[in-house]
DNA sequence: CGGTTGCATTGATGTCTGTCGATGCAAGAT
DNA sequence: ATCTTGCATCGACAGACATCAATGCAACCG
């Protein structure tokens, strides 16, 4: 997912320095679409920001109004998008953050210390 | 949008380093779902990588294979979720970045550098 | 003044998505 | 073996979303 096969340095093109093509729009979309629930966000960061690493889901769901279904619904959608992974250990199931994933994203969404985003040069006489 | 209302100490707790509550995830939400869509991403990479600062619609529109009112549409969106600004100059509407909101939304998704993200301590004797 | 061009809005439609209850499956407990 | 607990999957349904054609509006042009 997410084409990670370039390395740390070439990494991800940026999205803010140049446009990017139809394959690459669709592949991040689908990681952007699994941050774009305000229930999926939560249990993201309830699950990153565990001491630990790793929460298990008997510890999450209590967390939501939600029926169990839905909440393991949103954990596969996280997963999916390779934002999270998991492992079943006995009776319960720990998930954990895959950082390189929002690593990844947070590089994408940063623009070249420079600034490659040029200052809109006051167009001229343009609004009243 | 996004409930800037932190100062930049305080700035955005960071989603990976603590849980967020119910109000930051709908907000957080609202933007990353801007992003969850391949038109979109595209036409705000080709926003933000367009030497100038900006690009005019009728300059976004011939790009894709879509109606000049879903272009429409999609620009709204992502204007809505504070990604891009515009503004009409004669016959033209010219949009651009509104870095602050990418700028935003990396930090957001920046672990810490030193790492509140725990290496996965291997749970000791869990399984079998 | 009417005509033309650029973009936004409206209304309709098919598809996707979040949610639930019901059910299935795995693993420990008895 | 049977019961119980923890989690995933299934099927259904309401609301949200992407898309389009038609229309509206603003600004330039004649």
């Amino acid at each position: 997912m997410l084409g990670q096969s370039d390395g740390a340095g070439a990494c991800c093109p940026g999205l803010l320095t140049a446009p990017l093509d139809e394959g690459q729009a669709v592949e991040l979309a689908k990681v952007f679409k699994a941050l774009g629930d305000p229930v999926r966000l939560r249990l993201l960061s309830m699950i990153a920001s565990r001491a630990g690493g790793e929460v298990c889901v008997c510890d999450l769901t209590p967390a939501f109004a939600l029926s169990q279904p839905t909440i393991s619904h949103h954990l596969k959608l996280l997963r999916q998008a390779g934002l999270i992974d998991c492992e079943r250990r006995g009776t319960w199931v720990y998930y954990w953050l895959v950082p390189e994933t929002t690593d990844r994203l947070a590089g994408i969404l940063a623009r070249p210390a420079g600034g490659p985003l040029p200052e809109r040069t006051a167009p001229a006489g343009a609004a009243s």
